[in-house]
DNA sequence: CAGTGAGCGAGCTTCCGCTTGACTT
């Protein structure tokens, strides 16, 4: 008998459908997209309307092959691929490709799998919306337009090998900007001042209901204190609650799974994909917080029956995202009685984190009660507030948040007299703007409607591996602040050393950042404008309901994108590249620029049209391209410097490279990480080349003849002909090795694949 | 993991969004 054949988008998703269909249905998957643009060209004919030119690619050919067998003993085709734009194009695509007519195939839909969402779409089929399609191509073709001039011009202006798209150039201009901001902020301070009392043998801590801008303020105030009568003035009593969030979506488990489990984003995307191919979770990239019925009601007689109905309340939340698609439902455990699941640790602690947030979603507000007691001075206006707070119920809050800790105030009447155990005035900073983390760079993105939830990880993998930003610890820094203290009728002042600005895995912009940034805002703004995406998505809306045509908003975009490309050839490579005159070499008398070079930020002295070359120094260490100063670049000039001699007598220079500040004997370069060139002595030079030289040693164990080697790498000892490298079992003696096992073993080295091709390539650009 | 930076010109690079594995180090 003749089956029907229905085509999902995800492979694991197609098996869950199968069992709900039954034996009269074949699903099968398309891995996503089977048809795109090629990679190696434009593929657009801009002069024919925009005509693309798609192609099946190399790995999808396969899957194509099985679907077309497939359909061909099929008794009829259902496209069941996701609703929204994209998938309405895999739909369309897999009409093209396996000649199906899109005008008579029938097209299902379901926001979530479950039972009665798969048989009601059954029962509803509908044909490909044209419309929508569209909209996905005029988002495709303007993606590869903008990807595809822009990078090119930052080949040929700033540094080969670059890239810039409608994404992650915004990404990374966020990032820079963030950086500026933090760069140009100015800490204010003040004082900040807190008070001990005791009553009924308990102390507890108050706060002044303002803020002093000097020292001599403050000390006035403590002043005033001394004698002073402390009575209670007010005491409020209020009912307050706190409700739980919203089910996850990709992003917002991106940004609690960093916070509470320190993830990365990609981390938390490979784990969530484990879950959901075990079936322990629904599909992870999601811009939805809708949960089914079926999962509402699942939740509740779990809710009830585990802590009691006063702990379930139903709810559904509404997605805040303006350009969200809602495919999909919220990520949500797929059984809710499995509280722990087979699977290693990192998919066990997110898999909780997922379950106890659903949970806490259809569970109870926390009621609270909050006091806050207000003391009066009699001497000054200001006024102490305490604020306390107890848990009545804990609601949600039994599943997720935190266990609120109760601040309890101490019993306490109105007029009550109080005396303060100390009064402390503190010096305090204002902060600036805190740098973007990769979650915290997702939601902002989010915020914008820029990116999608399948795209959010390999954008910040993208701009990390183009070298625009590098994911960084920041140390603290020190300074000195100022303490007022009161006690005993007495005031004294004292400094403690405050660590601050210590920071985790933050998102840090490169020079190179700064300088493709510069150049995108000032030639092409409206690209990079943040609001670019959301004015777009406005005319991907008015295509898919049926009242614009995607050509000629394409058309519109194109003519005045591809003006800008034009005007931006005549940008000098000076200005492309911010050079700046520092001024003149008084011992050369020539003029001393800081640009950004082909490796990175440089100091150039001498221009390229002089009769003997210009001469090249890296940028000092803690300047950068906007704040080097003259003197400053003088100083590099004197390197490379002649250090000393070794104790053979060879001969020991310093300098600054590719990779840090070094010193050089012969041919044998040594990094100097924390000392400078400029004044490292001959004794120090020498300290360092005998450490490294008994590092070299070291690290040949074996040399055999015809190149092969038993080398110490940092991975443990291996065996290499500098073609092919064996790592040396652990059970085996890498100094007792043969040469004749040396050879065996190498023999069952395994042939190194595509990634080695694609570094290969990267090193031949780069030359 | 190697110590540059001009300019010449070969041939290369690049986008966003859907999906999974197969790569290593």
């Amino acid at each position: 008998m003749k089956k029907h054949l229905v085509i999902v988008e995800s492979p694991a998703k197609a098996k869950t459908i199968e069992k709900y269909l039954g034996n009269t249905y074949e699903v099968m998957s398309s891995f996503g997209h089977i048809r795109d643009l090629p990679k190696k060209n434009l593929s657009i004919d801009v002069k024919n309307n925009f005509e693309p030119t798609y192609q099946i690619s190399a790995e999808k050919q396969k899957i194509v092959n099985g679907l077309k067998k497939s359909t061909k003993s099929a008794q009829d085709v259902w496209l069941a691929s996701d609703e929204d734009r994209e998938g309405e194009a895999i739909a369309w695509h897999l009409c093209e490709a396996l000649g199906l007519d899109p005008k008579k195939t029938k097209r299902i839909v379901f926001h979530e799998i479950t039972k009665p969402a798969i048989s009601h779409a059954i029962e509803n089929p509908r044909t490909i919306d044209i419309n929508l399609v569209n909209a996905q191509q005029a988002r495709r073709i303007l993606d590869r337009l903008v990807g595809y001039e822009l990078s090119p011009v930052l080949w040929k202006k700033v540094r080969p090998g670059l890239s810039a798209g409608r994404v992650q150039s915004v990404a990374v201009r966020l990032i820079v900007e963030r950086e500026r901001e933090i760069n140009d902020f100015k800490a204010k301070d003040n004082y900040k001042v807190t008070a001990n009392f005791v009553a009924s043998n308990d102390e507890f801590v108050s706060e002044l209901n303002a803020k002093f801008d000097t020292d001599e303020n403050t000390r006035r105030f403590l002043k005033d204190c001394i004698g002073a009568k402390f009575t209670v003035s007010k005491i409020d009593k209020k009912p307050g609650t706190r409700s739980s969030g919203a089910p996850f979506t990709t992003s917002s488990l991106q940004q609690e799974a960093a916070r509470r489990l320190g993830y990365s984003v990609k981390q938390t995307m490979t784990l969530a994909q484990r879950l959901y191919e075990s079936g322990h979770i629904t599909y992870m990239r999601t811009d939805s917080t809708l949960l089914s019925n079926q999962a509402l009601a699942e939740a509740k007689s779990y809710i009830t029956s585990k802590y009691g109905a006063k702990y379930h309340n139903q709810r559904q939340f509404k997605t805040k995202q303006s350009n969200a698609q809602e495919a999909h439902e919220a990520i949500r455990p797929t059984n809710f009685s499995n509280q722990n699941i087979a699977g290693d640790e990192g998919q066990n602690k997110l898999y909780k984190l997922i379950w106890n947030r659903t949970l806490a979603s259809q569970m109870s507000n926390a009621e609270l009660a909050r006091t806050e007691v207000s003391i009066k001075i009699s001497s000054r206006p200001e006024l102490f507030i305490s604020k306390g707070e107890i848990v009545i119920f804990d609601g949600f809050m039994k599943v997720y948040g935190r266990k609120g800790e109760d601040v309890i105030l101490p019993e306490l009447t109105l007029n009550q007299s109080l005396k303060p155990k100390q009064i402390l005035g503190r010096q305090t900073f204002s902060k600036p703007s805190a740098r973007y983390s990769e979650a915290s760079l997702v939601r902002q993105l989010e915020e914008l409607g820029i990116g999608r939830p399948s795209t959010y990880a390999p954008t910040i993998s993208t701009i990390q591996t183009r070298g625009y930003v590098e994911k960084k610890d920041l140390e603290a820094k020190e300074r000195e602040i100022k303490v007022l203290s009161l006690i005993n009728e007495k005031i004294e002042e004292s400094t403690e050393i405050d660590n601050y600005g210590a920071d985790r895995a933050k998102l840090v912009p490169t020079p190179l950042a700064n300088v493709t940034t510069d150049f995108l805002t000032k030639h092409f703004a409206p690209i990079v404008n943040y609001d670019f995406t959301a004015h777009a998505e406005k005319d991907l809306d008015l295509i898919a309901e049926g009242s614009e045509k995607w050509v000629d908003m394409i058309s519109k975009f194109y003519s005045s994108f591809h003006k800008l490309v034009e005007k931006s050839e005549t940008v000098s490579r000076k200005e492309s590249t911010q050079t700046r005159e520092l001024g003149v070499d008084p011992s050369t008398k020539k003029p001393v620029f800081a640009r950004y070079g082909r490796y990175g930020p440089m100091l150039q002295r001498g221009e390229v049209t002089d009769e003997d070359k210009p001469t090249f120094a890296s940028l000092p260490e803690n300047t950068t391209l906007d704040n080097v100063t003259l003197e400053d670049a003088l100083e590099m000039f004197k390197l490379p410097r002649d250090v000393g001699k070794t104790d053979e007598g060879e001969l020991i220079t310093s300098n600054i490279g590719r990779f840090g500040p070094y010193i050089k004997v012969g041919k044998t370069f040594v990094s100097i990480k924390t000392l400078d060139p400029l004044t490292i002595t001959e004794k120090e030079a020498n300290k360092l080349y005998k450490e490294k030289k008994k590092e070299i040693d070291n690290k040949y164990i074996k040399v055999f003849k015809g190149g092969i080697k038993v080398v110490n790498g940092p991975y443990g000892p291996y065996v290499t002909n500098g073609k092919r490298n064996v790592k040396v079992s652990d059970d085996k003696k890498a100094e007792s090795i043969t040469e004749k096992e040396a050879k065996e073993l190498l023999l069952q080295a395994p042939i190194r694949k595509a990634p080695h091709r694609r570094k290969k390539a990267k090193a031949r650009a780069k030359k």
